[in-house]
RNA sequence: GAGUCCUUAGCUCAGGGGUUAGAGCGCUACGUUGACAUCGUAGAGGUCAGUGGUUCGAUUCCACUAGGACUCACCA
């Protein structure tokens, strides 16, 4: 016979488990239609892998990902579903090159233009091939059942078709737009950076305010002063009504001459701040830039893209912005032009978040997306905006949680244009060439000789935008974009909504008409113990694959699936791992229990005939339940809850209770085969939370060899057999009989009774069903043997008369025992027991009776309700009445 | 400045207009020589942050208050 080791050794089994899934081809739809796993026509179900960035390693967020949809894809797998789940990488351009050359420099003291272009780019992809390759070592760690032969990377050739053809389309249209326009420019990286990935810190600097002509202006960035000539005042401040718009006057400011200041009025300033008035730099400022268009300004350029004063700053030229700000305060303070300084101003300063230094917003002809022009579609007028924003509205997509769809809104309608060229060279490059005054923009260069391609490359947004058909072929016509677009489920973490989920709505809706998802599901991000995020500098980061051999795969997906809902954090800590490193262990040892009980050759049954015993009929309706309900939170995105359910059948209904009843049972024939049924479907259940293990017991416990398939593979449970087998109302009076043995357990602990002591008990069943009357006659002896020392019973259909002291104790109206007074038992003991059930069910009477008195409650109230209440009350009172005469007849 | 979320048992969190509010861990007491000490049995522990409103009924919905977390915007 076989027999399993003690405890469920995890690191004996995963990688050969994998490596037999892998192998089977069933990750891949095409072979499982192939090999009739699936059906022909079944419904596709697809998940495209968000792809992690080609920088370095996961961690346990990614953790997070790959366990949620590993979760979906098996479990749609199972349900007979096409399923696929194509996995990626990202090349992260602007990470990913700073990465790179942060290494360069710490290793070989040499920048990116001492390699020149081609040699550097290079070596990033020498460093991207070998982290994707961990990366892919990783995921298959975790158990994701990804179809390898899909695997798709956002700078690949495929995808560079995708991504000039999506230009190509967006530039014909006019959507792509060169322009002149305020940008991030980041002078350490020398690049322009989006909107999205500035980071902005808290700073206490000075701000000055300094005479200029009439005005007071204030400002915390004195070293952009040099060219201004224009004074903004709000046209409704009263302290300058004296003034007209367009007036002028000759300031004495930085140089020796005096220069001509024209007054703007304009509600972009607040009177209430400063002095209300100010004067604009609109090369390097946002808000300026928008003054100075609104104006038609001149603009000038203070500030080079190195970081350094330019010759306008006279004989600051070349100094960095730090030096050249205390230099100007010096030279106005001696020319009396210093008002006064406060001291601790605080204003957030920008800094690329991509390990970038401090940016400068500059002036730059840069390509841009136009997220606001109209063009017409389906014969409506649209625009990028207004697609995004009907997508969702339209409840073409939905965002769980729902409240993220507040958030989703709120960005879409405060975004502005998209700046998407960047000065790096790792990327997409712009596909536009240039001879002379031409431009050409085309997926490929162009035939003829003379033409200059645009260096820049593009914001990584920009082709992984791309990703949901970009990853299934597109623009080719291809079967997987037919079969799977728009994908199932995008399951990403909340942080990431605005930057991609948003910008593939922008993408797909654009370029195909289509929506690229019909569910977000965003996951919360995982923190440590004490609620902080990890990060490598508090040293509180967990990595799956340190965890991975002490605890299992399966642990840890548990500990990141069950006690997260979605959109909320997680905290996490090895405490958590453990617990579900026990709980594997524990279905190992069920599996262990079952199958030391089954008999060589004992057959498996496919279909129960005979049912005989009344906790099989429980059981198998207990089993109905769960896969309803599991079935229907998995169905719902209820991940947890499903999870919740499964472990306390699991360890509850099925190991503490009918585990136990089966030792007792005397048709060995009849447990063997539920236990073997039921077990196979709860292995089955489990299969989408904790791959391994299922898997590996599937196969210890012989349900591999007799189905002729892995459990990875195999149907979904149905409840109809249970259904029809295991009869609710059975059910419901089996509850009652272990309700009955918990009572009974409960009040031998109460009074202290020794373990081994054994009792006689009296069991009054009165009022109730014959049917119930004989189960619980039939299954006396079990209740005798469940852990209630009890050596005689006795039942019968009449309350219990009193001769000798009892201690006695009522279910409901229905139910009740009574055991002799023993010497080891405290009568004064038992007697505080029933006064204080008696006080809570007097409590509890009355607020019933409260209820029952409100006219309004009888009239407004569901019926049922107020039927259920009248019972509830009929029963408190009998109950209490019963409490009483034992009080007084017994005790 | 705008917005979102959280506040439920000692801890971590579920839940949800319907009456005696749940889980896991922890704690207390007890038990166990063959499925499992990575175990079992029983128990203690909560005016569901506060105030007001809507309702027959609020821990749940609404408003406000207090504390905490986060996101966006960014003002010279």
């Amino acid at each position: 016979m076989k027999t399993l080791s003690k405890i469920y050794e995890s690191q004996f089994f995963e990688d050969a488990l994998y490596k037999e899934w892998e192998e089977s081809g069933f990750f891949n739809p095409d072979i499982c239609i192939q090999k009739g796993i699936t059906e022909k026509d079944a419904q596709s179900f697809c998940i495209i892998l968000p792809p992690p960035n080609a920088t370095g390693i996961l961690h346990i967020g990614h953790s997070t990902m790959l366990a949620i949809e590993d979760l979906l894809i098996r479990y749609h797998r199972m349900r007979g579903d096409k399923t696929l789940w194509l996995p990626g990488t990202d090349h992260a351009a602007l990470a990913t090159q700073e990465k790179v050359e942060r290494l360069l420099w710490e290793n070989d003291k040499k920048t990116r233009h001492n390699l020149g272009r081609e040699t550097f780019l290079h070596h990033v992809d020498a460093f991207v091939e070998k982290s994707r390759d961990t990366m892919r070592m990783q995921m298959r760690k975790m158990g994701s059942s990804l179809d390898w032969s899909r695997e798709a990377f956002t700078l690949d050739k495929k995808r560079n078709i995708a991504v000039n053809t999506a230009f190509k389309k967006m530039f014909d249209d006019g959507i792509i737009y060169r322009g002149d326009r305020i940008v991030n420019w980041d002078p350490k990286m020398q690049t322009t950076v989006s909107d999205d990935e500035i980071e902005w810190k808290e700073e206490s600097v000075p701000f000055y305010y300094f005479q200029y002509g009439p005005f007071v202006i204030g400002t915390s960035r004195p070293e952009t002063k040099f060219g201004d000539k224009y004074i903004v005042v709000h046209p409704d401040d009263t302290r300058y009504a004296q003034y007209k718009h367009g007036e002028t006057f000759e300031v004495e400011w930085v140089g020796e001459k005096k220069i001509t200041a024209t007054l703007i009025k304009d509600r972009a300033v607040d009177p209430e701040f400063g002095s209300g008035a100010m004067t604009i730099t609109p090369w390097h400022d946002t808000t300026d830039f928008d003054i100075a268009e609104r104006h038609s300004l001149n603009k000038e350029q203070i500030i080079g893209y190195n970081g350094k004063m330019l010759p306008i700053a006279g004989d600051l030229v070349e100094l960095d912005i730090f030096q050249a700000r205390k230099k100007i305060v010096e030279k106005l303070k001696e020319k009396k032009l210093l008002v006064r300084i406060e001291e601790n101003y605080i204003h957030n300063i920008a800094i690329n978040s991509r390990g970038g230094g401090f940016i400068e917003p500059q002036i730059k002809r840069q390509w841009f997306v136009n997220v606001n022009k109209t063009f017409t579609r389906n014969g409506k007028e649209v625009s990028l905006k207004s697609l995004m924003q009907e997508a969702v509205r339209s409840k073409k997509i939905n965002i769980i949680p729902k409240r993220f769809e507040k958030t989703y809104f709120h960005w879409v309608d405060n975004l502005r244009d998209w700046c998407i060229s960047r000065q790096i060279w790792y990327g997409h490059q712009v596909p536009v060439w240039y001879r002379g005054e031409e431009i050409y923009c085309g997926i490929t260069s162009p035939s003829e000789d003379g033409w200059k391609q645009d260096p820049d490359t593009l914001d990584t947004w920009f082709s992984s935008g791309l990703w949901t058909f970009s990853s299934l072929g597109w623009p080719d016509k291809t079967k997987d974009l037919q079969m799977f677009h728009p994908t199932s489920v995008m399951e990403t973490g909340y942080d990431i909504l605005f930057f991609w989920v948003a910008r593939m709505i922008l993408m797909s809706t654009y370029l195909l008409d289509e929506i690229p998802f019909k569910t977000v599901y965003l996951h919360g991000l995982v923190r440590d113990e004490q609620g902080r995020k990890m990060s490598k500098s508090l040293g509180n980061v967990i990595d799956p694959l340190t965890l991975i051999p002490q605890y299992g795969t399966d642990a840890i997906r548990l500990s990141l699936l069950i006690g997260s809902t979605p959109g909320n954090d997680l905290r996490l800590g090895e405490e958590k791992i453990a617990q579900y490193r026990n709980f594997t262990n524990k279905l190992w040892n069920i599996a262990r229990f079952i199958l030391s009980q089954k008999k060589e050759g004992s057959p498996f049954i496919e279909n129960i005939s005979s049912i005989s015993l009344d906790s099989s009929h429980f059981i198998l309706s207990q089993m109905a339940m769960l896969i309803t309900n599991v079935t229907s939170d998995i169905d719902t995105h209820q991940f947890s809850q499903a999870g919740e359910k499964l472990r306390d059948f699991t360890w509850n209904t099925f190991a503490d209770w009918y585990i136990e009843i089966t030792k007792f049972e005397e048709n060995k024939e009849e447990t063997q085969e539920i236990l073997f049924f039921i077990f196979k479907d709860l292995l089955k259940l489990w299969h989408p939370f904790m791959p391994f293990v299922t898997e590996a017991l599937w196969k210890e416990m012989g349900y591999r060899e007799h189905f002729q398939t892995m459990i990875f593979v195999s149907p979904w449970p149905q409840k109809g057999l249970y259904k029809k087998k295991g009869t609710p109302h059975s059910s419901e009076n089996f509850s009652s009989l272990i309700i009955l043995t918990q009572a009974i357990r409960a009040v031998r602990a109460q009074h202290h009774i020794a373990p081994n002591k054994k009792i006689s008990l009296t069991l009054c069943i009165t009022k109730s069903s014959p049917e119930f009357f004989s189960l619980v006659q039939r299954n006396l002896p079990l209740v005798t043997k469940l852990k209630t020392g009890i050596e005689n019973i006795h039942l019968q259909k009449e309350p219990f008369i009193f001769e000798t002291p009892h201690i006695s104790h009522s279910l409901d109206d229905k139910i009740s025992f009574h055991i002799p007074l023993l010497e080891s038992i405290d009568a004064d003991k038992e007697k505080a027991r029933l006064d204080k059930e008696r006080e809570e069910i007097i409590q509890c009477l009355f607020s019933i009776n409260t209820r029952l008195k409100n006219p309004d409650y009888k009239e407004k109230a569901p019926q049922h309700l107020v039927k259920e209440t009248q019972k509830k009350q009929k029963e408190l009172l009998e109950r209490k009445k019963e409490i009483e005469q034992f009080l007084k007849n017994t005790l």
